[in-house]
DNA sequence: CTGAAAGCGCTAACAC
DNA sequence: GTGTTAGCGCTTTCAG
């Protein structure tokens, strides 16, 4: 294999008789040359195939027209079979692609690939940062944002009145207000045992879905079930299971994820229940598989595209220096009713 | 937010009062240096928060230590519910990880995108190019290499003698001898009028396991039903609507993937066949869905994540420019059977 | 073992 | 309009 020597700025100005700068011109789309003069440039860069080199273009210009976005997750969660992702992702795409940004998706699940994401960054290989499924109180985010690094979060970050002052800008959706529209939903139908399988308490997802389920059943004066799962369907069959031992009379339970939903109604199936007569279900997410599952599941639905596309928004906004941007955007979510409940 | 100036090699070295050279060296891990300097230079890095310019570095040594994975999809497609894609990528990710690589994931649906990408990776921002889910006889790949660019494929590149004698190499399954043995065990149930839901013709995904279908049948002397479809749940649904409606007494289908064969099993029900007693049903890929729907699938199961594991190691090799590497490796694919068939 | 100096390929003032 | 020039921040000979 032939590493061909890619011709430079300079090849392609020789070639056409004029300076390198006008070359750059040309490229660059400057409006200021002579059309003739534009032409020929064209064609001796057409002929020798050049492509600027985008190292010592960002080396001067500072930009790299490139945006990260990070995934505090090992690669085996990203893609797993958790839509969540996807749709973060698709979101964040379309609106990068409509403003020409390349996006370079990066996991950082273990504390190494942590530490090269943060390198990454700093070293300038990207114009900004976004954040997505985060948990605990990740330092990273203020971290770069401390270091002049535009950074946008979604899904509000978990911390206290921040360290470095750096309040890092988020966009998230509006967990809290779509459990309580779900467990209302419950009470209204007369449920009155209704549990809940919850998402992990080290992310923001987990704990406003589990804080709306709390508020909304001291409201109605009901006592509490609450079993923990990750998100994952496994741990949701693990997690019906613990709930149908401690109250095999349960009439409800509100599961913060439609992967986890799904495999409450594997375990429920198992137990001999149906649903929605003997128990209702209500999931969170409203994928595609909450339609199809069996029966298909009622749901709160959440726009995670347009989280990302939102997010993406911002993020470009940031970068080009916009001012009185919003610290936050909550995103409405919206309950939907099938057969589950 | 202030944007911080970012120290120099320079500003390190004035601070530890040696020269540009020897923070460099230390940098970069250099074993000629004094342990004593070597420490001051450590410190004055450490009190300044000092990293190493990507551009720059990029700009002299011709390396970025990323690597691309493009993706000929839309971002839609990708993180749709289809679980290739993720698969591909958790076996990409963890192998680049390890080689302390970043990963840059790349969609090219549209033609705007494929020749953004094009330009990404000729300007040199990544070091080397991984393809996956290729249509069509795509040009991009073979491209690239002839530009110099090292380059690998997962799924056999679909074209005649390459025009530039360029022969990009590539990771694949045995598409071919999995869908035999799957037919091959319809046959065996007794199974005689034998369908298939194939995926779509301008893959190799879709070709090779229409052809193993069609080489079994022809090896068992039945007759073919073939109907198409893009790999999608939906279209699984279509298309098996279409083979009843073509023949209401078909008693078996292969069904080029997961996704449309858990289509299919809905439409079956919606036809009121039972399955496996009415008509059995085998699928490719052996996604977990295939264990979870009803009844469980019996599928082709396929090392998607071993392709993209062995795939990014082979690049890894060619960019190291280790020679005799494999122009071709297939990866075995093994029949899972469950109640489906 | 360390420093000086020469670029890597490009853009952006600044002259003409 | 177009060319000249001075770096962007880093690595890497080549002397010493």
């Amino acid at each position: 294999m032939v590493t061909r020597e890619r011709p430079t700025l300079e090849a392609v100005a020789r070639r056409a008789g004029v300076s390198r700068a006008t070359v750059s011109r040309v490229v660059n789309g400057s409006t200021s040359v002579a059309a003739s003069i534009r032409e020929a440039v064209t064609r001796a860069v057409d002929e020798l195939g050049y492509v600027p080199n985008q190292a010592a273009r960002s080396l001067v210009t500072q930009r790299t027209e490139s945006i990260a976005l990070i995934l505090p997750e090992t690669a085996n969660r990203v893609f797993s079979d958790d839509l969540f992702f996807p749709a973060i992702i698709r979101g964040v795409g379309v609106e990068l692609e409509a403003a020409d940004k390349q996006l370079v998706l990066m996991m950082a699940g273990s504390l190494k690939s942590h530490g090269r994401v943060e390198r990454y960054a700093v070293a300038g290989h990207v114009d900004g940062v976004m954040f997505a499924s985060m948990h605990g109180e990740d330092p990273l985010p203020g971290t770069l944002a401390s270091l002049g690094i535009p950074v946008i979060c979604s899904g509000r970050p978990l911390s206290l009145p921040n360290l470095r002052g750096t309040q890092v800008p988020y966009v998230d959706v509006d967990h809290f207000g779509g459990v309580c529209a779900a467990v209302r939903h419950l009470v209204a139908a007369g449920r009155r045992r209704i549990a809940t399988i919850a998402g992990p308490q080290d992310m923001v997802a987990g704990i406003d879905r589990l804080a709306g389920y709390q508020a909304t059943l001291d409201e109605a004066g009901l006592a509490q079930h609450v079993a923990l799962g990750d998100f994952t369907r496994e741990s949701g069959i693990q997690a019906m299971r613990t709930l149908l031992a401690d109250d095999p009379k349960l009439d409800a339970v509100f599961v913060a994820s439609d992967m986890m939903a799904h495999g409450a109604l594997i375990a429920l199936k198992d137990a001999g229940r149906r649903v929605p007569s003997d128990v209702a279900v209500i999931g969170f997410d409203d994928f595609e598989i909450s339609r199809y599952s069996d029966p298909p599941l009622t749901t709160v639905r959440q726009p995670i595209a347009d989280m990302g596309r939102t997010m993406a928004r911002q993020l470009l906004r940031l970068i080009n220096g916009e001012h009185g941007l919003p610290d936050a955007v909550v995103l409405p979510t919206e309950l939907v009713v099938r057969e589950s409940a």
